[in-house]
DNA sequence: TACTTTGTTGGTCACTTGACCAACTTGGAG
DNA sequence: CTCCAAGTTGGTCAAGTGACCAACAAAGTA
């Protein structure tokens, strides 16, 4: 009889989870696949959530904030603004390209706790991607030393719009090249709302 | 004994399908929940479908051509090219807010049907959308007297990925303002990639 | 009318699912 | 060592599921 300290027990859960979902959909999360996956008798699920849902909740969460995570981590090396946002979207593209199915989970995953009485998650979640989008936006501007002449929030909420947008269009038709060339003619437009630095940013600074 | 066309029987089970797709999500998408919608016995959908997975299969090829045929419907009314793009955009989102839930389920339908063997019906529902992004983007341009200087096809795969990130959003917080200012962003950007039509263009039209 | 085809119905079967539990095992406290 | 709380396990249960079918009814056909 393995023992296994109760947070750990739950992470492996959590993990087992993901990757049912990731390879079978919302669909496929039932408490067996799970308990199969992770190699656990079937009541050591119950034992750890209280039910299903519970299970549910944990796994939306944990991907909500790995998402949010990742997101952080980016980082946008290029020295111009253009430059910048077609690197990082089309590095994320790329990351979409490379395991669509768990893109496709994270946002079945988000639309089924927008569809409970959860949407205070895909809120979070969608929030959280702002965040770090005007973050990027920010660092990039002092980067290519600019500022931006639209609102920052605005900025990057265009720049989850886009993201989500690519997504779901990469996911229909796996055209990278044509994401690409949407992702140009993004890139060029956020440009278009910056301008230099003046002496008068820099003392206002 | 209701006695019905078989055509009939089957158009009204798709659209009770709908109603509790809409309704429930996809998981809610069961044999006796939609028989009970349709006021039918259980057995009249494995009369008229084969299983259930060629009802579900129905379900969202009928969602798919919905969707396509009120796409072509729109119409872009206004003289300039950004407040065409910015009305029928805003028209867009207006239609999401006036039922979510209808969105989530079409996404929800086009997420499952590219999960499983039918990657070619999510393929083909944007591939539709962007056909009829590019007639309206033609459309407006005539009315407002501009070419585009981009290619149509990479500026409708744009507008779409501008709708599909604009439902997400909306659908996350709800900001119906913010979704007008990111519309409102976008719209500019667009307008940018247009010029007069000159004599030249009229005569080899 | 008699007969065939098509449509309709209620019920049943095998199976999966989430929830639950009683028995059992382990580790630590006294 | 003894006992107890925490952890673990296999099994069971009721509910719900998709598929299927035999019996029946309504139209069409000769």
């Amino acid at each position: 009889m393995r023992r296994i300290p109760v947070e750990q027990r739950r992470e492996e859960l959590i993990a087992a989870a993901i990757r049912v979902v990731t390879r079978g959909g919302v669909g496929a999360l039932t408490t067996r696949a799970v308990a199969a996956e992770a190699g656990m008798p079937l009541g050591a699920i119950h034992y750890i959530f209280a039910s299903q849902d519970e299970l549910i909740r944990a796994v939306t969460d944990v991907i909500r904030d790995e998402e949010r995570l990742a997101a952080e981590v980016v980082s946008l090396e290029a020295q111009t603004i253009e430059d910048a946002l077609c690197a990082g979207l089309g590095a994320y593209v790329r990351l979409v390209e490379s395991d669509p199915t768990k893109e496709l989970a994270v946002l079945e995953l988000a639309l089924h706790s927008r569809r409970g009485d959860r949407h205070d998650t895909m809120r979070d979640q969608w929030s959280g991607y702002r965040a770090a989008a005007r973050g990027l936006l920010e660092q990039a501007a002092v980067r290519a030393g600019v500022t931006w002449t639209l609102d920052l929030d605005d900025l990057a909420r265009m720049l989850i719009v886009a993201m989500d947008g690519l997504t779901l269009g990469y996911l229909a038709d796996g055209d990278l090249d044509a994401a690409d060339r949407a992702i140009a003619i993004l890139a060029a437009a956020l440009a278009t709302h910056t301008r230099p630095l003046t002496a008068e940013d820099v003392h206002a600074h």
